[in-house]
DNA sequence: TAGTCATGTCAACAAGGCTGACGTATTGTA
DNA sequence: TACAATACGTCAGCCTTGTTGACATGACTA
């Protein structure tokens, strides 16, 4: 299937073939290891993991989220995330303010120990993301924004797109 | 730290503020998560995991590979390679032959089973990688790939490159 | 007031990582 | 030919992070 592609109409597909889409699949394999290699060698220190980088990082994004918005974006159960949480809060590293219009809320924001935990997770990953787009050049990155876009469910990409068009970026 | 770059050398470099960079790492997180959804589903009927997708990938792209290569590839240790090899074996899955050469070591193939599997599994992610990739584009997908294999860590973009550069492309 | 919602929590389980230790062929080398 | 290194398998135990199911509480809403 597909292995000798020929113009739909009249032009070229080669970048569809799949020896294509299969290159394209190791890279996302091999590039999402070093994409975490960094904060997770920094959190293996902290007896963290994977899961707590990412409630910090959504937390910081979205200082004040609620649970359920927490829920929605990582995509994993309650019971799974308040493991995490719990152990954030108990640690000093994320604060829990019940909800002022809403009371069962609670309002989810670092502290100041969680901002510098939450700093020195994503100066490590941004440095590698800088020197790979210095090294690709801005009309790489946008392709590559693009293309993972693309990739995303729907309701993911909901999720990405109303934390990325944010005006003001936080 | 880089809020307000200027150019370098009278070039603007605005790719890589780092409101930008947040914006590659999200589109990471978020893309991978559609990447391995349409194999996770397949899997979760099948009592089988992603590290077992990802054993059977690596051994259809290298028919014959050994064990010891295959944890160079995949990042982990023996013990947890090996309890995933011993139940693909003891399904049916994957053959397990001794070396010619060097009897100490096992040549890893997929049966006729295996292969089905595997097919079903690559072509769900195939596809989704297609339709990201016809919907961005050519140079985009370019774009994606450079940024990606920019990524990587030293090691893991050897073995991705000795895979891709492979001739035939098997 | 009844029902729904947001949250927290307990228990039990599974996948898939890890370390450490040990055994067994087999191969290469001093 | 001894000995060391290599390739592999396996046992045991641990951790993180995901799951389901059940239940409780307080708060909002129709």
């Amino acid at each position: 299937m597909n292995q000798t592609p020929q113009g739909t109409s009249g032009q070229t597909l080669l970048f569809l073939t799949d020896e294509q889409l299969r290159k394209g699949i190791e890279a996302m394999f091999f590039a999402y290891r070093g994409f975490t290699a960094d904060p997770d060698r920094i959190l293996s220190d902290l007896a963290y993991g994977r899961a707590h980088h990412r409630a910090i990082h959504f937390i910081h994004r979205s200082p004040g989220t609620t649970v359920n918005n927490l829920l929605a974006i990582l995509g994993v159960t309650k019971q799974s995330l308040n493991r995490v949480l719990r152990s954030l809060i108990a640690d000093g590293l994320v604060s829990s303010t019940v909800g002022q219009r809403d009371k069962r809320e609670r309002h989810l924001h670092l502290t100041d120990k969680g901002a510098a935990l939450e700093r020195s997770l994503s100066d490590a990953q941004r440095d590698r993301m800088r020197s790979a787009y210095r090294a690709a050049g801005p009309a790489a990155v946008a392709g590559f924004r693009q293309v993972l876009e693309a990739m995303m469910d729907d309701e993911m990409r909901h999720h990405y797109l109303a934390l990325v068009d944010k005006p003001d970026g936080r």
